[in-house]
DNA sequence: AATGAATGAGCGTTCATTCAT
DNA sequence: CATGAATGAACGCTCATTCAT
């Protein structure tokens, strides 16, 4: 398996810094091959093409959200509860490394429509797990009973991902993961008294 | 003024159905002095460079959305009343266009950094309408006062925007304007009973 | 019309003079562009791609072939002397223009099978004027009437294209024209006493 | 010596069959050494580089129509007999052998000059004996005595070629070696009456 | 003001060959 | 002998911008 060969790795890690470091349209396959400590041509022994090393990015990183996130859903806790922790691990997981924020946040969002359609379907799984939170919470009765799934998921992740990118664009000034409580209390209440 | 020529607004048109469809990377400045009836060399005489058409596109369009929300912000109606009318206008003006609607959350955010800063900038008279609005609420004892005003705000915006970009990517398949009441009354109450 | 055009000639006799002086492969596009005085992008004003130059070379040039011919063929004259005269114009315009006789007898066949193909296409005017010659001289009772015509012209063509190519790879060292009287003897009676 | 052991033949052979399927230039070293069944290394133990294998394909089949046409030029029979059987003995090996006809007439002419400069060095001998037949035609009365060889030589050859490359490009649909006397006929006649 | 022909910098990808195992 | 992972040089084409007319 390519995958889990140690140059895999080495890759996807050197896209991330270069990408971060240069921006998307400045990135070249040379530019991380040279940061992986690599050959051009060794790029494509792991990766298909530019687009693949772009695709595998966010896809191995992804996983990294959407597989802490699991254990929480399966916790015997509230809804309200795992909601504070999905979004405290959001936060932390890209406050920890602020490369992987840029380029999730900034870079990535400027490549090409069908890559960004890839990386939404890899986003679905993660935004599978919200919705069950949601639905769980609707149905003990912690969540208003009328509302729609989707629009609720759609609010927790617009949220989410609009402060997380204003964090970036201020240049990470201030603590992300500080915001945790005012977000979730946000979420959970809205802005009416 | 070049603002005010007619072949000023007859470029920006273009660009906007260039890109909307032909997508960002396919709109050449060629593509959009053609179908704007033009030669390629009479666009330079109205933008100093392509980027500078994008960022055109955006400031006349979203010009468009604070002076519609100016006017609501004035009116003698509640906070929670002009955070309706400001959804409701926000939605109503992509989905009355939805060329403009695919340039603004689809194809205009694969630009380039900087370009997107620009737009940010331009974005920043919008979102003071609705600080503006959010203070009101907290200061007539409307709005929770304890409440983070900017956190607010990107929880709002960051809503309206993934409802909006949700919507684009089904393709319009849904009446986004439908959706008003819902999506105000989970951003006032949150999603808990 | 592009082919009227000054730099059309310019590039397509660049495209000569490189190939015979670089080798098929060792041809690219921006030394033509040099040779020619224009820029690389240049060259896609006027040509598709690359294989367009090549193909256009080929046809610009079998033009010139064909052109000589055709007055020929009307000529009243016998289909021996045709013969005799075709052969005479093939030799010469090559003798006449080494570059194109390195080009056409050697470099472009090293292009890949599709190239070749239009090439054949191309050359096929040519070889339905000789087609012409041989019915000719079979009506007339010149020629031999049960003799497969299409044979008869593989030879014609076939002695013909080995012999230039001969006289090429042994770097023009004879005169070519000179061999008209010989290869058209031959043609007409076989090596037989 | 090399060309003994097993895997040598086993690669030409296999160079021939992913050659004639693929085109020259999809013919890379990786896909003769899977065809071959070795590792791409191995192929750099019998051959020098990739042009020594192709060279060496040439060498090995070309030394079978010299092999094949050697005995006739010593038998008993007439010069024109042994022009006879020389152009069916090359007719007959490549419509035996399709894979063979497509690399020799259409593939190998798409390698670069050099390489095919050293074919021509291998074609040699068997144009040698190509020569021998001629001179002993003239000597024995039986051709034309003042003829110029070379030119005779050219034309029987490339007639030949000629009519084999026809005979592969129209993809083998008819009887190539039914064509022998019919092209011996005019080799020998000339298409005069 | 308007034109549009000309410019030229910039980059993803392939594949023959090597060499440590 | 045999392997196959790793190497890295090389090039056709696009398109934003200019400027002579």
């Amino acid at each position: 398996m390519k995958k889990d060969k140690p140059k895999y790795k080495q890759i996807i890690d050197a896209a991330i810094v270069v990408i971060a470091e240069n921006g998307y349209h400045q990135s070249q396959v040379s530019k991380i091959a040279k940061q992986a400590g690599v050959a051009d041509g060794t790029i494509y022994l792991y990766f298909k093409n530019k687009e693949d090393i772009l695709i595998s990015v966010f896809e191995e990183k992804m996983e990294m959200f959407a597989d802490n996130l699991k254990p929480i859903v399966l916790e015997n806790i509230s809804a309200s509860e795992k909601l504070f922790k999905m979004i405290k691990n959001h936060f932390t997981v890209l406050a920890d490394n602020h490369h992987l924020a840029t380029v999730t946040q900034l870079e990535l969002r400027q490549s090409n429509l069908a890559l960004r359609l890839k990386i939404n379907a890899i986003l679905k799984n993660y935004l599978i797990l919200l919705d069950s939170i949601i639905k769980e919470g609707i149905e003990n009765g912690e969540f208003e009973k009328t509302m729609d799934i989707r629009l609720a998921r759609q609010m927790v992740f617009g949220t989410i991902d609009e402060t997380t990118t204003t964090w970036v664009m201020n240049e990470h000034k201030y603590d992300l993961v500080d915001l945790t409580s005012k977000v979730h209390r946000l979420l959970l209440n809205g802005v009416k008294v």
